[in-house]
RNA sequence: GCGCCUGUAGCUCAGCUGGAUAGAGUGUUGCCCUCCGAAGGCAAAGGUCGUGAGUUCGAAUCUCGCCAGGCGCGCCA
């Protein structure tokens, strides 16, 4: 239970009595804070279906609602607003009886869903640059908050893993090693075999090898032909393909572990390979695929381009590997939702592939698949981002570059100086890396993102590093000053500590706004308020050199925000240090 | 040409299922460590919400036109 539903349920009660059962309250968090704490709107658009004046409902209302003592005061301004103030000693006594809960109030309104993922995204063969930070974040979060309202949330990484792509790599594989022994004709297997390349090679081959291609037809065509034979299953190649899809694969888990972000599988396009084919068979015995132009394709509405599910060239395209991915998605995990984290250009392709699964049936029709768009990366002037090696910054430096700004800041602070190294090491990494993901997750742009170095490292200002900093704080006075008794009621003597109550109070109503847009941003904006509206109580009202019972109170109000911080942080995927 | 996205403080962005006086951060100018953590707190200043109309008790929010920017428009993913 909610503050806000019980104040609902007043205010609706109020209306029903004063003889309108049915009008919509619309009751919310005041918009005028020193007015009130929650305001009811429901008068206003009710006078109109009425014809009457609003004012006059809303006093009738309010001279309901005043016979509560619940209400500390019920007055009618403006135009016919109702306005409530909660008695401090209820405020008090509900607090921790909602907060100090397994999910700090929430109750999930919906039924349970099962939910796909469809996040991070990484292509074999090419470094993580900055732009999987945003997928991987931003799905990652998402899952986090489905989960925590009750779903069964399943986060899938969908690699780039075949075709083209693929051939490319190996043609180039070939070029520098053309004594592995995937290549011989009499190959049979690769047991105690240690292949020469590098990671380093591996993330630097994909884009030579697509440069040369481009300038040198036998290239291209030896890579068409390797991607045929690797499709067909030819096994030297495919040995040599998984070695080289599992160094990348390392590298890729590496970086989502530091980056805390979590995905349960790691299908790519390679997965259904053998379903793609017996899949674009059946749409085409069933007459939903058709040849046009030489290409077998699947038509659309309208205007819209068909969706092409082999070239004319013969090769399968990604529009094909999509539907049997959601196919086998279906078949395996019969979810309610699909949710993709991609690029917004990908736009048009994901509405064809929609269009196309609900059009063979491929997914039912009461089954929602959603794309979730994020603006691409760019450069301080708004042109698509460059490093001066004239590309997308990879992953790793960015985050390398966070932990850096981290420990730098720790080495010239007070509190650095009696920390070992590891804790130094430590609390870079967790701080550097609640910067980076913080400033990501703090803005729900599908615009063009401005990739500002400065802004997604600094530990100043709406940051993560503020965030962690009160949290550690929290934690830091709980265990200096001791533990508080959690069954009392809190005493508010301050309007500090008021509006921090009233704030932690509105916790389900936040994540119930995140999960229903899919926007991590409102979790990221609700604790920094938390946060700040803790700095300011903290500033404001001394804890330790109180009376008894203020300090109690106190306590239990910190720990209670430090339980309600922890849950959004963790709702954020960000990790929080014991001391910084 | 068609379609999608965007335009809010100097800069980066919240607010957009219509509600009262449009909010943060940053930058600029000040102030606050004898006090539980100053990666902090307080204050000042900064706005024709791109623009013009419409819808109505009420528009940053909804509709339409226009202007500006970005992206996408069959065989890459």
């Amino acid at each position: 239970m909610s503050l806000l539903a019980i104040i609902s349920d007043k205010v609706v009660q109020a209306f029903a009595k004063a003889g309108y059962p049915d009008a919509e309250c619309l009751v919310r968090a005041s918009d005028r804070p020193e007015l009130s704490d929650f305001q009811s709107n429901g008068a206003l658009p009710l006078a109109k279906q009425t014809h009457t004046n609003p004012r006059e409902i809303a006093t009738q209302i309010a001279d309901i609602l005043k016979q509560d003592d619940f209400f500390a005061t019920v007055s009618v301004d403006g135009p016919g607003f109702i306005n409530m103030k909660i008695s401090d000693v209820e405020l008090g006594k509900l607090a921790p009886q909602l907060i100090n809960t397994d999910k700090c109030g929430y109750e999930c309104s919906t039924p349970q869903k099962t939910v796909i993922l469809d996040y991070c995204g990484p292509n074999i063969g090419k470094v993580l640059h900055f732009g999987h930070l945003r997928s991987s974040n931003i799905g990652d979060a998402v899952r986090r908050i489905m989960t925590f309202a009750g779903d069964k949330t399943i986060g899938d990484a969908h690699l780039g893993d075949w075709g083209r792509p693929m051939g490319l790599v190996l043609t180039e594989l070939k070029e520098r090693w053309p004594e592995m022994p995937y290549f011989k004709s009499d190959y049979k297997n690769d047991k105690g075999y240690q292949v020469p390349f590098t990671l380093a090679d591996v993330t630097e081959v994909y884009p030579i090898a697509s440069a040369k291609a481009k300038e040198n037809p036998e290239y291209m065509e030896q890579a068409k032909i390797f991607t045929r034979e690797l499709q067909a299953g030819k096994k030297g190649l495919h040995d040599l393909w998984k070695k080289f899809v599992d160094m990348t694969l390392a590298d890729t888990k590496e970086l989502m572990q530091i980056l805390n972000v979590h995905l349960d599988l790691w299908w790519g396009e390679s997965t259904v390979n053998d379903t793609t084919t017996t899949l674009i068979q059946d749409l085409q015995d069933k007459g939903f695929a058709v040849m046009d132009d030489g290409a077998l394709v699947i038509k659309q509405e309208g205007d819209t381009p068909p969706a092409i599910l082999v070239n004319s060239a013969g090769a399968t395209m990604y529009a094909a590997s999509d539907l049997a991915t959601l196919q086998e998605r279906m078949q395996q995990f019969h979810p309610d939702v699909v949710l993709y984290f991609t690029d917004a250009r990908q736009g048009l392709h994901f509405s064809q592939v929609f269009a196309s699964a609900k059009k063979t049936g491929i997914v039912p029709e009461n089954v929602s698949l959603e794309f979730q768009p994020f603006g691409t990366v760019n450069g301080p002037d708004n042109k698509p981002y460059k490093t001066r090696e004239g590309g997308v910054p990879t992953l790793r430096s960015v985050i390398e570059m966070a932990i850096d700004t981290a420990r730098k800041k720790i080495d010239a602070g007070e509190m650095g100086k009696d920390l070992s190294e590891q804790e130094k090491i430590d609390i870079s990494k967790t701080v550097g890396v609640a910067a980076l993901k913080f400033a990501d997750l703090m803005n729900d742009k599908t615009k063009n993102y401005i990739f500002d170095a400065e802004r997604m490292i600094s530990t100043e200002g709406k940051t993560g590093p503020y965030l962690l900093y009160a949290i550690v704080r929290m934690k830091a006075i709980l265990e200096k000053v001791g533990k508080a008794n959690m069954d009392k009621a809190l005493v508010i003597t301050d309007p500090a500590e008021r509006k921090l109550i009233l704030r932690l109070l509105a916790f389900p109503t936040a994540v119930q706004a995140a999960y229903d847009t899919r926007a991590p941003h409102i979790i990221a904006d609700y604790l920094y308020n938390v946060a700040g509206d803790f700095n300011l109580f903290y500033h404001d009202c001394p804890i330790k050199m109180a009376s008894a019972t203020e300090r109690n109170s106190r306590l239990a109000l910190t720990e209670l925000s430090l339980r309600i911080a922890t849950t959004c942080a963790d709702l954020l995927g960000l990790r929080i240090p014991d001391k910084m």
